[in-house]
DNA sequence: ACCTGAACACCGTTCAAGT
DNA sequence: ACCTGAACACCGTTCAAGT
């Protein structure tokens, strides 16, 4: 149980982590932190101490894409689609989540095997929810024998790291076709 | 026809690179270009006289690497091999080359598709290389129609990037495979 | 033509002083 | 307990002075 915080403290962190969401949004994940205090009314040492690193602002900007990646996944299965569409569905959301701030897929990679990440547990959910939907058609034996969910999901973070990187505005759709043709049973 | 360079020049030049090779091998492409100048014995305007960004370094440095990928390429074509164990091979030649220094396969990600990039015509080389391999397997019928040589090299870039950002040091095999039966013909 | 190194701007991080 | 803002360290970049 997390004690309560100050009236005042929770107003600085809130209002550090809207900010930081809009500034993210307009400039991606390696914008100044700087900025962010200075546009969110607070000293640096304010939002250090809310936020010791920016993996930990970061971090707390995904909660909300864990939950909708999650429900994604659970929507995914319910579809009841054969194999191919509803992985391609499934990855497309995904990577849209993930690339909504510029350089928080190459985090993601980053701290997916990373336990000492503050975004490590995130991560996790984000691979059980992939978990599921592999499970599902592995179980329905529409996979490839020896298809590795963790394998799929560093694959596929990977595509969305290269779209997100690249300098031009790439359709991930033909290199998601390749990753699935990869794992649907041939 | 480039005139050639004063001779204290070349001779810095040369030590930078030398420097530089060491550096990024010790701590990756991203370390203190400061640092790269102080073990050089040069003024930090000397080096950004030479190299006025940082991936202009990088590219200079690429110049062994595009040299041994390319005659990787034509190495795996004349081995005769069956596709899946020629595209293999390959891509794991091509994985290690470019994880050589920390940081430069994400790097040549984003270079890969920005012609603004120094780095730009040396990937275009990687990319004809990897095209070459393509071309040979899908003149020979061994593979799944609709492949695109652009995208493979995507792909395997990312899968690069992806070793090379994560923390622990995985192996990129089990992610190969995949791309390699997306590829080939079922 | 090229080099040097001081100077500048920017940014993350720390910490003493204040409430 | 939390905030502020000055101070520090580090780094990329520029440029005037020198050869």
């Amino acid at each position: 149980m997390p004690r309560p915080m100050r009236a005042d403290a929770k107003r600085n962190y809130d209002k550090i982590l809207a900010t930081a969401r809009i500034v993210f949004t307009e400039r991606g994940t390696d914008s100044s932190l700087d900025e962010i205090a200075k546009r969110a009314g607070v000293g640096p040492g304010t939002l250090y101490r809310h936020f010791p690193t920016r993996e930990a602002l970061v971090d707390a900007l995904m909660q909300d894409w864990t939950d909708r990646v999650s429900a994604d996944a659970d929507a995914a299965i319910a579809t009841g689609q054969p194999a191919r569409e509803m992985l391609l569905g499934w990855f497309e959301h995904f990577i849209d989540h993930i690339t909504l701030h510029r350089g928080a897929a190459s985090k993601i990679c980053a701290a997916m095997d990373d336990p000492a990440s503050p975004m490590y547990r995130k991560c996790r959910v984000m691979g059980e929810a992939n978990g599921r939907v592999i499970d599902h058609l592995d179980a329905g034996g529409q996979l490839r024998p020896g298809v590795d969910a963790a394998n799929v999901m560093r694959l596929v973070s990977g595509v969305a790291s290269v779209a997100d990187t690249s300098h031009a505005d790439l359709d991930v759709r033909p290199m998601l076709e390749v990753v699935v043709d990869g794992i649907v049973r041939g």
